[in-house]
DNA sequence: CATGAATGAGTGTTCATTCAT
DNA sequence: AATGAATGAACACTCATTCAT
């Protein structure tokens, strides 16, 4: 490392290396969000994605190792995010009902207030390979499996009836909510999305009959 | 057209010049269908599935507009029959539940029976762009109304509890199987599909509570 | 055979084997001339062609060795009709004055009046392979020679002056009433190309000077 | 690093990017020009010309947009550089006469002596796309305009008689001079192009009588 | 003679990725 | 670390021509 490079070093004091790295990965990761729910999965391409977060073509390769890394990037990141949310949001006090609605509620309020990632999550990153695919399954499993574990909460509270099997439970009810939201989005969100949470919730709870 | 041609056409309805053309039609679809599930959407290029067909690259152009139009007729066909098999099935005298759980138990044996048509489906047809989006929603379209019409029945006849907002269920019933189905294929179909049908309905009649 | 074709061959009776073959060329170069106006050169398929002349496309080779083929046939066809009609003007007793103005007008005026040939024989024809623009030059040669032929007559009967290479002024006033013709068609034919035949004459006999 | 790499290093030290750019810019117009002379239209396909150039396929797209952008561009330059030459050589003290016989002597001497240039110009270019064609009139214009000005600077000094029509005149020059060049091109340049201006001048000037 | 379904060779253009600077 | 010019593999679609009927 030369005197020039340490100079540098000293001028970038105050952010750490590693924030500065992060800066930009963030800076991609963001403009990749932006470009594909504005431009779609077709018209994404990487150099797109570049100038749209200032940086050169070849700049997004010292951050991700091809362009599909970018898009499991952007899932894993904002997945995570929403993870969180629901971990924070959900007290240990809560019935499994009242985690339920939680759960739903934030679902479609997160996705509502923010269309670009709804569209993203919901029509863009489901027209990929079948490698990226499997990564968005493993993005998306930690998010099943606490539906999955209120469920057991509320069958161990007596809360919900016993014979339940929760592994197929939990397909049912991400798969059912995932549907609404495809369909609100396709249909031009005409009408709120959140506002489907209690009719969501209620067959949940009680069924058809 | 004389009586003479009409008899004609009676006595070599299986190989008519209408027959024959539909035979190719037919030939190429399913060349398709087995292509997409083998080599996934990225890898069925034309010139494979006319390959597989049997037929040079060029004949595609005889009766499909374009490589899109392959995924939307066989989609169309596929479906069409598909639903033709639930009209059959549902008794005018059944009710809403039977209704319900013959659906169900088709829709997965259906899938379960036909890998190739399942994983296209279900994976492969996602993947493309939103015009072709629109129109497998269209297909889809009268699938989800089956459902719809059957919750209605059951709200009408009081099988189902009053106060459910058939479009909103309709949508987390179709998803929920969605969801089941493609779990199923992405485990690799370590398990009976159809033998989740009972688990399914009985989610759907009775909720959690 | 049935008696249905027997039928039809009672009709085409009248005609001979011959001419309808020859009927058939005709009508086939009628359409390729009417095509290739309307639908410029690169939209002119043998099938179109075919379509036009209301036969199928594979009947066009029972006529023509190839595509190429029909259009120098129809240059030489068109050409030799033009040839034919000079020769019967220009009159033995004309002076070699008469016999250019004669030509120029001619030509001029059989172009004008004929917009489809001008456009295929200015435009569209120029736009093809080495091999059909040697043929074009074959077929364009007898009328070069039959300017050449003018020119001598002239400068032997002491009108045109001494000393001019005859075969150099064949090309300069081909080429120069050639020039005129595709100015005039690419202006889009917003003045009388036959009134220009004075004006062009007037140049060719007298020059600048 | 050697001398001699040093050497050439000093001598390049002034290209600039915007040099360089233009250096790779020339490099596929000269490469597009032999190919194109040498193969024929339909025998220039891009990668032949990117082939002939030694850059990559892609590459032309950098400096392109197409390739009927690569002919229309070389035809600009090179007539450019044609009207440049006849520029610079007619002084403004030519009579009209001595302007026309060197406008004459440089059209037959610039072709004669790049064949390349020549071929392409005379019947290549003249098989393209009535778009390209249209591209190839506005190049041209300002050349058969530059005749125009030299007839009507002949007819104010009196050197050129009255009653001539400009407009017609500078088509029958141009068409007649092109005609000559091309007619030698498709001898096979069997005789000394430059040594037809004289007849050709003399022609011009003092018409058949 | 006539048909027209079938053929399959041929090509301009895009864009993810690399690497010399 | 950052750049961006250069790369070159990949692919849908057209259409002149053939040949079994």
């Amino acid at each position: 490392m030369s005197i020039h490079s340490l100079h540098l070093n000293l001028n970038t004091g105050v952010t750490s290396l590693a924030s500065r790295k992060k800066e930009k990965y963030d800076l991609i990761l963001e403009a990749a969000l932006k470009v594909i729910a504005e431009h779609g999965f077709h018209g994404s391409q990487v150099s797109r994605i570049a100038k749209e977060a200032g940086v050169a073509d070849g700049t997004i390769y010292l951050y991700f190792k091809n362009k599909e890394d970018i898009l499991i990037s952007l899932l894993r990141e904002k997945l995570g995010e929403l993870v969180a949310k629901f971990n924070s949001s959900i007290q240990e006090g809560d019935t499994a009902d009242e985690a339920l609605r939680k759960i739903c509620e934030i679902h479609y309020t997160a996705l509502e207030e923010n269309v670009h990632l709804a569209h993203v999550a919901q029509i863009e990153l489901r027209q990929s390979s079948i490698e990226l695919r499997k990564e968005i399954g493993l993005a998306v499993k930690p998010y099943i499996e606490l539906i999955e574990s209120v469920i057991r909460r509320g069958m161990d509270a007596g809360t919900f009836r016993q014979g339940l099997d929760p592994k197929v439970v939990r397909l049912l009810i991400f798969g059912g909510m995932d549907e609404v939201v495809t369909s609100w989005l396709i249909s031009g969100r005409k009408y709120s999305l959140s506002e489907q949470a209690g009719k969501t919730i209620d067959f949940f709870l009680k069924g058809l009959s």
